[in-house]
DNA sequence: CAGATTGTTTGTACGCGTGTAATCATTACT
DNA sequence: AGTAATGATTACACGCGTACAAACAATCTG
């Protein structure tokens, strides 16, 4: 896949002479944007990868994370993670089966019930966190002046809504 | 959208002034690839979104993206896909009863199918390609310099192999 | 207290993708 | 020619996640 070759034609939005790439910003915003897809999904061999490393599905990794980083009712979860009831009462068996999650009451209201990690839970949630959180070398291998370019510029990218 | 484009000093270890950002590569490498995740798959929502505009199951979507791109074999398809044969059969079945792919005997082997996509099975490979490529406002709303120094990271970051 | 509402659970049916075995046509090997 | 190997297809069973209806317990409201 060759990117355009005409390389340094200057136009007066957003020219980049000497790197082969040009374009208004909105043409720049859609190449940043389709690599910065390909560079994410293209490591998303890990989230098999991490449902393997537990022996269940990527979704009940996903709700043990959500419950290990924060124990909330059952309807809570399933908002979060855009599931209804009646399946999260299912996937949360199956934890709770493995021993990585408790159903404990609620302090005041008696119809709820407060879902937490036990520590394997907790332990298991952490050693997804690290195989996702784990960058792919060519991130890591970054000059370390891009890399504090990206910090800076990622940081103001999730700062708050991403509208 | 704000972006402080002064508060960037960094020392020899890696502290970035003025962000409260510090640590070593490593750490600094998690931190921006913990921003990347969330940027891309929190716009994951685009994946229903196209599945949903094209009336189809996302992975008949990629599969579509795919033939559209390169007509192909049907075992090429399937293990470029992350698939089996038998099963993408029955997604080339299905996209070819909505008029999207045609199948054509392969020119010196007659085993071989050769999948294209029709005129109709384009328009809608682009239409799925514009919705997934589209980037975020809060990307496309980033300073020029700012996406400028993302254009040519990310240009390194996926040049040939992601090791 | 009666009725409506909320939180959870059980049950059921469905679509999707995986996996495997078996079948058929075509090609390659000896 | 005869046999093995390859490409595509059909058929079936399975797990996963979604969606919906119904039941039950507990809480809130009149």
């Amino acid at each position: 896949m060759t990117t355009e070759t005409d390389a340094t034609r200057t136009d007066a939005t957003g020219a980049v002479a000497g790197t082969g790439q040009t374009g208004t910003a909105g043409e720049t915003a859609e190449r940043v944007w389709r690599r910065l897809r390909t560079l994410v999904l293209e490591q998303n061999e890990r989230r098999k990868e991490t449902a393997d490393a537990l022996g269940m599905s990527f979704f009940r990794v996903k709700a043990l994370r959500r419950i290990a980083a924060r124990p909330s009712r059952m309807s809570e979860l399933a908002a979060e993670l855009g599931s209804d009831r009646p399946y999260l009462t299912v996937v949360v068996d199956d934890l709770a089966k493995r021993g990585l999650v408790e159903r404990h009451p609620h302090p005041t209201d008696r119809r709820c019930k407060i879902v937490t990690a036990t520590p394997e839970g907790a332990a298991a949630a952490a050693r997804a966190d690290a195989i996702l959180g784990t960058p792919p070398p060519v991130l890591r291998d970054l000059a370390a002046d891009d890399l504090a370019a990206l910090d800076r510029i990622t940081a103001a990218l999730t700062a708050s809504g991403e509208g």
